[in-house]
DNA sequence: GTCTATAACGAGATAGAC
DNA sequence: GTCTATCTCGTTATAGAC
C-alpha cells in the first residue's frame, strides 16, 4: 500500500530528526513509523534506498511553497524577511536538520552523496533564481558572484543548524550576526555610484578578477 | 603503552575522515591504527569516549599555531590571507571534516555534543579576540557582533566542509564568494564616517537594536 | 501487502591467556 | 600492555506464512 511507503518516509526524516544519520537504521526507522523493519526492504530495497527517496520527497513536498514565497519578494529588505522567515519554518520541520545529517551521511557514501546533491540543488536554485532578479543592476553584483553567493548562504544555514545541536546560544548569535551582514550588503546596494567607485578600487587593489 | 594510545587518537581522526561518523566503530577505529580492537576499551573505556579525546586532542594539537599565524595578523586584508591560509590547512589536515561529523554525530548524544562544543570553544575563541582587535572602533563594529560574527564564520566553513563532500563545485563558488563578502566588510571599514552614518540610518530603518 | 522467523554479520564490551 | 576468545545485542537482509 501506498501509506506504508509514506509512514516509511515520514518515520525516516524523523529518525534522522531525532537521532542523527549514525542512529538511523531500518530498525528505528520502522519504530518511529509504527511498522515492521521488513517493510523497509520490502518497499525500498535498503535502508539507503528508503534515505534518498525520503530525503528527496521531503524536499520537493516543500519546493513550491519555498518557490513562490520567494517569488514574492520584491526587495532586498523584503527578501531578508523571507529568508528569515523560510528558514524559521524549514527549520521547524526539520529540513535543514535532515539535510545536514544527509550531507554528514554522504561523507564516504557516493551514492548518498548523489541523492543528497540533488535535493541540495532543489533549495539553492530559486535562491540563486531571486538573488539573481534582486541584485541585478547593483554594485553588489559587481563583488559578488550571485551562483556562489546563494550556496554559501545555503552551507552556512547547514553549518548553523549543526552549531546550533552543541552550542544553542552561539548559533542564535551567529544567525543575527548573518542578519546584520544581509543589511551591510543592502547599504552597500543603496550607496550608488560612490560605493560602487570605492569597491572597484578595492577590487583591484585586492587583485581579484571580475566574475 | 603511551604510543597505542596515540595510534588510536590518531586511527579515531582518520577513520572520521575517511568514513565519517556512520561509519566509525571500535573495530574500524582499531583497524586504521593497526591494533586491536579490545585495546579501544582498554585505553578509553568506551568509543565514544575515544572520540572525544581524538577531538580535543586534534584540537589542542592545532591551536597554538592557529593563535599564533592570527596575533600576527595587522589588518582586514592581512586577516582574509590568514583566513584562507588557516582554513586550508586545517581543511588537508582533515579537522574541519572531523569537527562537522562529530557536530553530525552530536545529535541526540548529549554526551558527545559537550566535547564538541569544547572543541567549537577552542577555535572560535582565537577567531573572536583577532576580530575584536581589528575592528574595534570601526563602523562595522556598530553593526556586527563580534563574537556572533566569528560563530558565524566557523559554522560557515562547517557548512562548507559538508556542502564540498556532495558538491564540490558548489562550495568553491561559495568558499570564493565569502572571500568577496569580506572585501565588502573592508569597503565600508573604509568609508568612514559617510557609511557610518548611512549604517546607522538603515539600523533605524530596519528596527535592529544596537549589539 | 504485511507479518514472523531467521540467517549472517558487525557492533560494543568483557574475561582471561600471555 | 596486548591479544584471543567470547558474549550479547543490533543491524541488514531474505524466506516464507498469512
Amino acid at each position: 500500500m501506498a501509506e506504508t511507503r509514506q509512514r516509511l518516509i515520514d518515520g525516516a526524516i524523523e529518525t534522522i530528526r531525532q537521532h542523527g544519520i549514525a542512529g538511523t537504521s531500518a530498525r528505528t526507522i520502522a519504530a518511529t513509523a509504527g511498522v515492521n523493519q521488513a517493510l523497509v526492504f520490502y518497499h525500498f530495497g535498503s535502508v539507503n534506498d528508503l534515505l534518498k527517496a525520503a530525503c528527496l520527497a521531503a524536499t520537493r513536498d516543500r519546493l513550491d511553497q519555498f518557490e513562490q514565497r520567494l517569488a514574492g519578494v520584491d526587495g532586498l529588505r523584503d527578501l531578508l524577511a523571507a529568508g528569515r522567515e523560510l528558514h524559521a519554518e524549514e527549520r521547524a520541520r526539520g529540513n535543514v536538520q535532515v539535510l545536514a545529517q544527509m550531507m554528514a551521511g554522504s561523507q564516504g557514501d557516493p551514492e548518498l552523496a548523489e541523492a543528497t546533491a540533488a535535493a541540495l540543488r532543489l533549495w539553492v536554485a530559486p535562491i540563486r533564481a531571486t538573488l539573481d532578479r534582486l541584485l541585478i543592476g547593483s554594485p553588489v553584483a559587481d563583488l559578488l558572484d550571485i551562483a556562489g553567493l546563494a550556496e554559501a548562504l545555503c552551507a552556512g544555514f547547514i553549518g548553523l543548524e549543526l552549531f546550533e545541536g552543541v552550542d544553542p546560544a552561539g548559533a542564535e548569535a551567529a544567525l543575527a550576526t548573518l542578519d546584520r551582514l544581509a543589511i551591510l550588503v543592502e547599504v552597500v546596494d543603496d550607496l550608488g555610484p560612490v560605493a560602487r567607485k570605492a569597491l572597484r578600487a578595492k577590487l583591484r587593489k585586492a587583485g581579484a578578477g571580475h566574475p
